[in-house]
RNA sequence: GGCCCCGUGGUGCAACGGUUAGCACGCGGCCCUUUCAAGGCCGAAAUACGGGUUCGAUUCCCGUCGGGGCUACCA
């Protein structure tokens, strides 16, 4: 017993500043995060920016700005790679002076290009190059001007055998593993030491945070076996393993720009609620064991298992993510959704503060009434806007489809008197008003519904029309039908 | 090229030697209806292929094919 497992298991998600946190990143740290909740451990950020060539450090902001959106809150960090240097300058050193490792006196281009460059997978020239085993392992420098990286010396002649949780027993012959670099060359005529590469760095810092589970994409399943060597050649233990299998476009390669939206910010930009997409998320690569699908956040929680991961590789759906979101509109007590219907009215400059006080009431009606209509946060301010402002304009298509009749102006100003003049203000008095009124013009009460709807609220889409009345109120319904008579005729 | 992983409808998952192969998204139809949704009902749609093992394979083994990953002084 470790003092770890005392304290429940620690896992951490690391990304690396050289872009935005994707779909993919944001599974993985969602399993992490529901590994721990679900653990009772301890879930760390930490920032993996040692390749400073591509890191864009302004991205950070943007990654931590998406995981607190995703509410993947973390207990520790975000560390930052770039600052412990020294660390794992010292772990370099020390792997020296055991003679695990070794300097490489190699130039870097040696091992540049080749089928590494080679991103699209089909055709092109594939390199025949076997394994990295230079003359410098045997202290044969073929360049002694060179400024030297550190190279692990991967122990030859037997076999790295590690426990994956998602892939079962991995076993490799070691002839097989290259001799990685641990810190590179130094760029700088001045510079000591150089950088550390990712193996290096990850291993350093997951021993140092005493990381328990190390939970990733699959990805870097290969790779691991030189991490499990680095893990025993600074004699730590080595954590548990759980690869997860990744996510891929809907053509079953690789999701990239060309897939569509790939960024968790395009998700919360265009309104999906950050609960239906962890729900959403959750489901790739992983079930509850059932059928049950619809699965909030607490109950994911609980049933949350790594054993259940999957190892094939899904696709991600964005149709079944709308629907999840469609889902979560709907069958969230009405409340949870206040919040985000508001900051989507005030991103929309809709928001008025009476809605949270004294109408606070109106708005939750409203809302409700509102929901099952809706798919994205943002149809609260498009086509609901008429709910909430005055200001707002006629859908051509649907004056197109429900204002053709020429009748039907002089029929809206008799209704809008009518409606006007109404002893009682309800549901039923105002159905039996423009009923009333249907049957005395001879016409069938959709035609004037229809076209009602359109002058009230600028759309062909709409609840039902005798609660879009009572929402409004009787002055906007009168004002707004007299309003839109000149309009018709345009 | 080498090493490795994966392979149930179009998509995400169930079935972990015995089911009429189940659920959901999407798709088609019907119902409901005042628009559009939501909801209800019905339907089309899968075990990649070929060999084994077994009384019996989606399930176990081998091969083929397909997809993916790694093979960087990227992570």
């Amino acid at each position: 017993m470790t003092s770890s497992t005392l304290k429940g298991p620690r896992v951490r998600f690391a990304p690396s500043p050289t872009g935005y946190l994707h779909v993919g990143g944001a599974r993985t740290a969602l399993f992490n995060w529901l590994f721990a909740k679900r653990e009772g451990g301890t879930f760390i950020l930490r920032v993996e920016d040692t390749d400073v060539e591509r890191n864009r450090p302004e991205l950070v902001d943007g990654i931590l700005e998406s995981m607190r959106w995703l509410g993947l809150g973390w207990d520790e960090g975000p560390v930052f790679q770039s600052q412990r240097m020294a660390l794992y300058r010292a772990a370099g050193e020390r792997l020296l002076a055991a003679s695990a490792a070794y300097l490489c006196y190699c130039p870097p281009e040696r091992y540049a290009g080749g089928d590494a460059a080679d991103e699209s997978g089909a055709g092109g020239a594939h390199a025949v190059r076997r394994v990295t085993r230079c003359s410098c392992r045997e202290g044969r420098p073929m360049d002694p001007n060179q400024k030297p990286a550190i190279r692990f010396r991967t122990p030859l002649g037997t076999t790295t055998v590690f426990e994956d949780i998602v892939f079962g027993r991995r076993e490799v012959t070691n002839e097989e593993i290259e001799d990685f670099v641990l810190l590179r060359s130094p760029k700088e005529a001045g510079a000591e030491s150089g950088l550390p590469t990712y193996q290096l760095g990850a291993v350093v810092d997951d021993i140092d945070m005493r990381i328990t589970h190390v939970i990733r994409g699959a990805d870097h399943l290969s790779n691991t076996p030189k991490q499990v060597l680095l893990y025993r050649a600074l004699g730590a233990e080595v954590p548990a393993f759980a690869h997860l299998p990744l996510i891929l476009g809907a053509d079953r390669t690789r999701m990239s720009k060309r897939h569509g939206a790939t960024s968790v910010a395009s998700y919360h930009e265009e309104g999906f609620l950050p609960e239906a997409f962890r729900n959403f998320l959750c489901l790739l690569g992983w079930s509850a064991g059932n059928d049950t699908e619809f699965l909030r956040t607490s109950e994911l929680v609980k049933r949350f298992s790594l054993d259940a991961v999957s190892r094939t590789n899904a696709v991600f759906d964005r149709p079944k993510l709308e629907w999840f979101n469609t889902q979560y509109l709907q069958q969230l007590p009405v409340e949870e959704l206040l919040p985000e219907v508001q900051s989507e009215l005030e991103r929309a400059g809709l928001w008025r503060a009476e809605w949270a006080g004294a109408e606070r009431a109106w708005f939750t009606h409203t809302v409700d009434l509102l929901r099952p209509r809706t798919r994205l946060l943002p149809d609260f301010s498009h086509w609901a806007r008429a709910f909430f402002s005055d200001t707002f304009d006629y859908d051509p298509q649907a004056k197109e489809k429900f204002w053709k009749d020429e009748r039907l102006p002089a029929m809206l100003g008799k209704l809008a008197d009518a409606l006007a003049t109404l002893p009682e203000w309800n549901h039923d008095a105002c159905e039996h008003a423009l009923r009333g009124l249907a049957e005395v013009e001879g016409v069938k009460a959709g035609l004037l519904i229809n076209a009602t709807r359109v002058a009230i609220v600028g759309q062909a889409v709409a609840p039902p029309l005798f609660e879009t009345f009572l929402v409004l109120g009787r002055q906007k319904v009168v004002e707004r039908l007299r309003r839109a008579l000149p309009a018709m005729h345009a």
